[in-house]
DNA sequence: GAAAATTCATTGCTATAGCAATTGTTGCGC
DNA sequence: GCGCAACAATTGCTATAGCAATGAATTTTC
C-alpha cells in the first residue's frame, strides 16, 4: 500500500518523539522542553512572545510550559524594566548545562535514526523537509 | 545556521498539521481524527485495540477520541458478541462519506506541500521518511 | 494629551498523547 | 474446573497544542 506524504511525515515525527523520550528523561526533560531551552541558549534571555515565535507555537503554550521549567530550576522569569507587559525569561546555569548535555545525548539519537543514510542522503532529506516546511507556511527554518 | 534532522522533521510535521486544520474543519474534523477513520475505512470494523495498534497511539487515546467521533455521528461503538472485553467500532455512512471527502480534499493540500517536487524527489522523500521511521522503531508503514 | 488600537502574558476550554492503575473478561496451567 | 495470568476498555494525571477572551501596559491617532 502507498502512504501519503503527510502520513509518513506525521508518523515519523510521532515515533521519533517517542524514541527520544527515554534520552530526555535521563536529563529530567520532557519532549517539548528542549526547543524552549534551545531558543534561550541561542538567543539569550527572551520575552515569552519571542519564545512563542521562535518555537512556532501559541504564546499560551509557552506560558504554561514555563511553570514546570521554572520549578525544575532550568530558567527564571522576571518582569522587564523597559516594558512591564513583557517578562524576561533566562536560563539558569543548570538550564545551560542540561541543554548542553542534551545536545550531546541527541547525537546518539540522530545516528540511530539516520543509520544507513549517506551524507548526500542526509543533505537531501534535510533539503526536502525544508522545502516542504516552507511550502506549508513555515517561515523560520 | 544548521538544523538537526529531528528539528526539521518535528517542525515540518507541526506546521503541516496547522496547515491542514482549515481543510479538515470544512468537513467538521479535527486534526487527529482522519487516521482513526482511515483505519476503519481500510480494515472495516475494528476493536479499539486494533485501532490503537494501527494508529500507533496508546489505547487510552483512542478511547477518548471515540467519544466526539461518535457524537458527531461518524462511527458507532458496540460490544463484541464473541469477546465481551472488546468493543466493535464501525463507520457510519456519514463517516464513510466524510472520510472519502477528506481524501479528495487532501489532494489539494499535498500538492501545495509538495509544490516544486519532481516525481523522483517525492519518491525519494517518501523513501527517506520510511527508513528513518523504521530506524526509530516504526513497524507499520 | 486623551481616546483608540495594539501588544503581552495569562486563563479557560478543548484536542491529542503517554503512562499507571482499575475493572471486567477471557484463556491457560494444572 | 479453578486460580492466575493476560488482555480490553476505561479513568486519572500530566504534557503539548490551538483558540478565544481578559487585563494590564504601551503605542498610535487625532
Amino acid at each position: 500500500m502507498e502512504y501519503a506524504i503527510h502520513t509518513l511525515l506525521a508518523r515519523t515525527a510521532h515515533v521519533q518523539q517517542n524514541a527520544m523520550r527515554p534520552y530526555l528523561q535521563k536529563l529530567g526533560l520532557t519532549t517539548g522542553q528542549p526547543k524552549v531551552l534551545r531558543c534561550l541558549a541561542m538567543n539569550g534571555p527572551c520575552s515569552q512572545r519571542m519564545l512563542a515565535d521562535y518555537c512556532e507555537v501559541d504564546p499560551a503554550v509557552i506560558c504554561r510550559m514555563l511553570d514546570p521549567l521554572e520549578r525544575s530550576g532550568f530558567l527564571t522569569r522576571k518582569q522587564s524594566q523597559k516594558d512591564r507587559r513583557q517578562g524576561e525569561v533566562a536560563l539558569t546555569e543548570k538550564g545551560k548545562a542540561t541543554f548542553a548535555a542534551w545536545e550531546e545525548e541527541y547525537e546518539k539519537f540522530e545516528s540511530r535514526m539516520l543509520a544507513g543514510f549517506s551524507d548526500e542522503e542526509r543533505k537531501a532529506l534535510a533539503g526536502f523537509l525544508k522545502r516542504a516546511y516552507r511550502n506549508v507556511g513555515g517561515r523560520l527554518l
